[in-house]
DNA sequence: TTATTATATTTGTTTATACAATATTTGTGT
DNA sequence: ACACAAATATTGTATAAACAAATATAATAA
């Protein structure tokens, strides 16, 4: 019977080597449109929230990455008018974020290329298997 | 019923966040022990390989992200006395990498905290759930 | 009101990463 | 032997990330 520990490790270590291959082949994509896959996340959240302004925080609650620093990558954003930030009226504390008609242009040409890369990275899997890995990730990622 | 576009779409962002959550997990775990998680790993690799040397290649294959510098993670490494880096005589291109005593012992005072951070980890899976997991994450990792 | 604490974001600094360019050595063809 | 290409590793440079400290505003309590 195999150990269980020697499962963790391994199935930790191909989950680690999983995602970072998904992320290259994501980068690369979006490397010709001179879009990190942070930035590229962070339009298709503020895109999900339909106009309605995100704060920092929400963003980077959703965010893959952990990103302390998520000012900054902001501002690149809106250095290339993609996003707009405002400070929050009612609590000067926050700022809002939109994401731009320019934004949304962006995002517009990109879906069809994510889309094909996405289904790349997931091609050895069929549906079913898909449905399952999704399953099994969103108990990982959801606890706690 | 499900788009396929829909579910590859968030089985690929699941992905990605798993396994930023599982990379940020091992590295605060590591962090006592002033060693990155790619530092880590290299150290394993080289464990794995028993006393025979490993070439810059070889241990690049093997790593969780790309890494077009090894050779400076390596550096960290020497500096640190836990791998020692030899030239390679039948070939002067290559050079032989070995982990060291310390390298060694490192690695042995850092294995149960690390099976228990892996443990952690997949801790909502049971043990077929983490079975079936490794095997899904084997497909997309292996092919190609 | 004033001081204290909590919240939200930004900035500084150090370290890591990506990407391209540069050695250096080996292999190949003429 | 020589020129040229391929393999292997290293280095330079620009960008991104982690982490901690600082700023600004708001909420709370004395």
């Amino acid at each position: 019977m195999e150990g269980s520990l020697e499962l963790a490790k391994n199935t930790v270590v191909g989950l680690l080597k999983a995602g970072n291959k998904a992320e290259e082949h994501l980068n690369s994509t979006l490397k010709a449109f001179e879009i990190s896959l942070q930035q590229f996340n962070v339009l298709r959240i503020l895109r999900g929230r339909k106009g309605k302004a995100a704060n920092l925080n929400t963003v980077q609650k959703r965010m893959i990455h952990k990103m302390s620093n998520t000012s900054r990558l902001i501002d690149k954003l809106i250095e290339k008018k993609l996003v707009e930030r405002d400070i929050c009226v009612e609590n000067r504390r926050k700022i809002e974020i939109f994401i731009t008609k320019k934004g949304l242009q962006v995002l517009e040409d990109l879906d069809f290329k994510i889309q094909k890369t996405e289904a790349e990275i997931l091609n050895p899997l069929n549906f079913d298997e898909q449905k399952a890995l999704r399953a099994l990730i969103n108990k990982i990622t959801l606890k706690n």
